[in-house]
DNA sequence: GGCCAAATGCGAAAGATTATTATTAATACA
DNA sequence: TGTATTAATAATAATCTTTCGCATTTGGCC
């Protein structure tokens, strides 16, 4: 129940978060912007403003139910956290995102900031490219 | 000769461009957002408007000659470019930058997007935490 | 020095995100 | 179940970053 995903960290449970955690759990693009969420939820009839959805992504990050994610292109892009970390590789014609685990560049990444002396808070590696679709099509 | 990156690059060699690389070469911050870049050119007396600033930093990204990164915080940020990739380790707590190169994640990069089928056009390896000052400050 | 294309300055505009505030809805608890 | 309390939402305005348009200036070249 998605409700009691909303409880366990303490946000009231309402209709705004109950839609926009649907959205972005049945939406075909794991990976969306404020704008689409907020495009997805006029197509589905709701009314709800931009300005909520800002404030309801910003708390799901806080509350680590999703992830922001800084791409290039200027718009922030939100996904749903499903406790696995991966990192992404993006198209850079089609807008293509695909993710992908390596627990050799994990580990890498953790003795690096033992060796700087960092104590990690996040991280992420993007890797942009053309993906072979894109390739085929030049 | 600063005059001479700029020629060789096809771009003209103005005032502004070349006070602008100066202070990106000079400046203590190796990563300077526009506006650093702008404040600096003021105190140094320099009357260069900001859309000035993001035009050239963006003519000289496309001609190779700075980086731009999207870390977190909304704004871009932009470093000389000296032939030498490297990642960043960043402190969420004072924004302090440090630069790293390793040569396992930089393979593993290249053979994952090869498994995926993608071509590389450029990546960016984020690392953020609170960096050995910041944790005895706290 | 003078011409021409390219570059700059300035202000306005666009795009993304956040703040404000009155109103509404959810929760706790009687 | 009804009500008080408190937090959340809507709508709009504000802000911040970045880009655009156009008149003016400058650099490169003869």
């Amino acid at each position: 129940m998605k409700s009691q995903n909303l409880k366990k960290v303490g946000l009231k449970v309402t209709l705004p978060r109950l839609k926009i955690l649907e959205i972005l759990g049945k939406s075909s693009q794991r990976h969306m912007t404020a704008e689409d969420v907020y495009k997805a939820l006029l197509a589905a009839g709701e009314e709800i403003g931009l300005a909520t959805v800002y404030r309801v992504l910003t708390q799901f990050e806080a509350a680590g139910l999703v992830e922001r994610h800084n791409f290039e292109g200027g718009q922030a892009v939100f996904e749903l956290s499903e406790g696995d970390h991966h990192d992404h590789l993006l198209c850079v014609k089609c807008g293509r995102v695909d993710e992908f685990v390596d627990d050799t560049i994990e580990r890498r990444q953790h003795s690096i900031a033992e060796k700087f002396g960092y104590e990690i808070t996040d991280h992420c590696l993007y890797i942009y490219g053309v993906c072979p679709e894109c390739q085929e099509a030049s």
